[in-house]
DNA sequence: ATATTTACTAAACTATGTTCAGTAAATAAT
DNA sequence: ATTATTTACTGAACATAGTTTAGTAAATAT
């Protein structure tokens, strides 16, 4: 009965499988069009299996959201190097802004569908967001603390950041920019970070 | 067959009552269980006889994010009363997130959902928001031609305060924002808008 | 009085999430 | 080695949706 860790490995390598084939399929046709059959036939094996390995739908789509969240926080390490705070910002707004634009499907997981926060009980709470955001909150701070920003209120000032960001993003993916063409949105998502860091710093 | 009129006018009539028992159900309820048969039942009608009226359930909402934002619109009327660019910007925010934080679930129809935007042809534009948009163009207009914003680009500036405002109110919405207490959310969401007015005034 | 159009519906069709009852292979117990 | 039990899996079914179809009965037109 040594085999009990084996057990859990292939366990968990299942529960990859089906995320990986998850993440394919809606990286292909979007979100809408995920089911639970197409993710079963994608490994090759029955639908009713799926739910040995997640409780339910939901909660697919909750790992694959810890997945992009991951993925963000990855991207956001390079922040490390650089010194000056503003600049700092500056380079945060790019990464999110480029993540968001490159990972739409997975961005509209992580920010706007309801779905996977329906996979834990509404008692406790979403965590999944914090890391990203406490570097956001990290490098405001330090725009604070050198002079870089002037308020009395770094908690505001940090949401709005975010909100900025999101809101554009959101607009887009959610389609409700028809005034601005498809082919402009980057140029205008730059305008807009240059516009924010611009308005934002004081010095 | 004078009485072409009233057919037309009885159609019209059915229209309203379905759309009515839509929003009072999705009111209730939410959106996520909205469903034909409730609806059907509701207005106590079959429901095939939904389809006699609506194409299908994307026109329903779509029908019901036109009269959202006619309301958001009519409520933007007062902003003419105001003179001073500056304080109608304040203002303009100020309705805006009210009437979102007063309806989140219309808003959410209005400006996150994506199945409303399916209603029509790809091939034509989305106009709903438009006028509204335009209200808030004029504003900031305004503010620039009196030197309240200092920009090279009102659009950029424009798409900005919406994207901000939108950004915040859509991450309570969508449940994001988990680190702020529910009860808190009102007084955040106005020190956003204070802090944004101070940020983007130039004198 | 007959034909036609209109307004409506019951029932079915097609997904889709999810569960259930059973099977066959792997493992454990004797 | 044989029997018992657990494990991993599945086909079929259930419930709920949106949507369509084929038909009916009343209103209207001829």
């Amino acid at each position: 009965m040594g085999s009990i860790e084996r057990k859990e490995r292939d366990k968990q390598e299942m529960k990859e499988m089906i995320l990986s084939a998850a993440k394919k399929l809606f990286l292909k046709e979007g979100f809408e069009h995920i089911t639970i059959r197409r993710i079963a036939e994608e490994i090759e094996y029955s639908s009713a299996t799926v739910y040995l390995y997640f409780k339910d739908k939901d909660s697919i789509l909750y790992a694959l959201q810890a997945q992009g969240f991951q993925e963000l926080f990855n991207r956001m390490k390079v922040l490390d190097a650089v010194k000056n705070p503003a600049e700092k910002l500056r380079a945060c707004g790019k990464i999110y802004l480029d993540f968001a634009m490159e990972n739409k499907e997975l961005y509209d997981l992580m920010f706007i569908m309801m779905a996977p926060m329906n996979a834990f009980e509404c008692a406790e709470e979403w965590k999944l967001g914090r890391p990203s955001y406490e570097v956001l909150q990290n490098i405001v701070g330090e725009c604070v603390a050198e002079g870089y920003i002037k308020t009395d209120n770094p908690q505001i000032a940090c949401l709005s950041l975010w909100a900025l960001m999101h809101g554009v993003v959101s607009i887009f993916i959610r389609n409700r920019a028809q005034m601005i063409p498809q082919d402009q949105q980057g140029n205008v998502i730059n305008g807009i970070l240059d516009f924010t860091i611009k308005e934002i710093l004081d010095k």
